[in-house]
DNA sequence: GTCTATAGGTGGATAGAC
DNA sequence: GTCTATCCACCTATAGAC
């Protein structure tokens, strides 16, 4: 692994246990075992870096999402099967937590990505579940954009929620809770 | 207003906006119109002052929810009422964000206020569910600690959702999400 | 109680040698 | 490409005068 990369993965590893305020160019150089002058040699400073990093794992986490999301299956299979998969759920979101960053957020360049891999999801999902009502799998009357947008909020929360009891536990319950309140939006005909 | 209750506003506010790491003591004594000397006559440090805002804004959390939660009307009209009550939306949740601050969860004293905060909240909120699938209100199927996690990581995920696309719509629609998932789960009886 | 002075450490970056 | 030196501002806190 090269240097730049070295760089651009610890930053990923502090950005998501820090948060990019709590990340120092020192810290950063430190975990990939670079010097000062190799990182800005690569780099033009924090926020550069922290581009790369926040780009890298955007990129990583819609790619896993699309393992789910294009799976054979139902609707709520595939539902299931992306808010079932295995997480760090302690660490947290590695693009969620950027949202409580006010510099990320108040850096237009910063934020694009982590705005992006969000609105990507909830559209993505928005998707697959109009596909399971178009199918006949899910009652007509289920909403796909605003069911979509309680699936990622309870997501994020639920790592918000495991955070706080720093358990499992929560987030686990979180999520049974919104897959049985779907489990009654299934077609009888399905059942 | 003393003091000290001017420090631990400008501290509430700051931690809300900026976060335990993002917030200085210079930046806190600004805001307060206030000297080094006597934040530090007040405050041991920076923790102390924080766990006095953190147990202020916990405290009156819990009252406002209280609001909705002992409020007449079925299990669902309070859920809904909790869920739709008035919010600063975009400016997060000031218990919730603390959760995405390593500062704060390594210290078991700051933590707790934060920890013990949303397990209310869920305890509450599942009592209310309980108590209207008790009275038949609700399908004798649901589970409420399981769905009041649901309730609860909802919000926090509609916080973070609503900070990336710096719009309340993703927030609203989470929310709609949830209580048209619920309303399936309203007893035949009642409708 | 509040003020100013002081202090060692870190944050984020630049300059220039090698 | 990488290293060391250097920089100024800020962080967090202490000391002691008023």
């Amino acid at each position: 692994m090269s240097t730049a990369d070295r760089l651009i993965e610890s930053t990923r590893e502090l950005l998501w246990e820090r948060g990019y305020t709590g990340t120092s160019p020192k810290a950063i150089q430190q975990r990939a075992g670079a010097g000062q002058g190799s990182m800005y040699h690569h780099f033009t400073g924090k926020p550069d870096l922290a581009l790369a990093a926040i780009r890298r794992t955007a990129e990583e986490m819609r790619a896993k999402a699309e393992e789910q999301f294009s799976a054979p299956g139902t609707a709520v299979d595939r539902v299931t099967a992306y808010l079932r998969r295995e997480r760090e759920v302690l660490r947290g979101c590695p693009i969620g937590r950027l949202t409580q960053d006010p510099d990320v957020m108040a850096d237009p360049t910063l934020r694009a990505p982590v705005d992006e891999t969000l609105a990507w999801l909830r559209e993505r999902l928005a998707g697959v579940l109009a596909e399971g009502r178009e199918r006949g799998e899910l009652a007509a009357a289920l909403n796909p954009e605003a069911v979509a947008s309680t699936v990622v909020a309870v997501l994020q929360g639920g790592y918000v929620l495991a955070g706080a009891a720093d358990s499992v536990a929560p987030f686990d319950q979180a999520i049974t809770g919104v897959l049985s309140l779907l489990a009654a939006h299934v077609s009888p005909a399905d059942e």
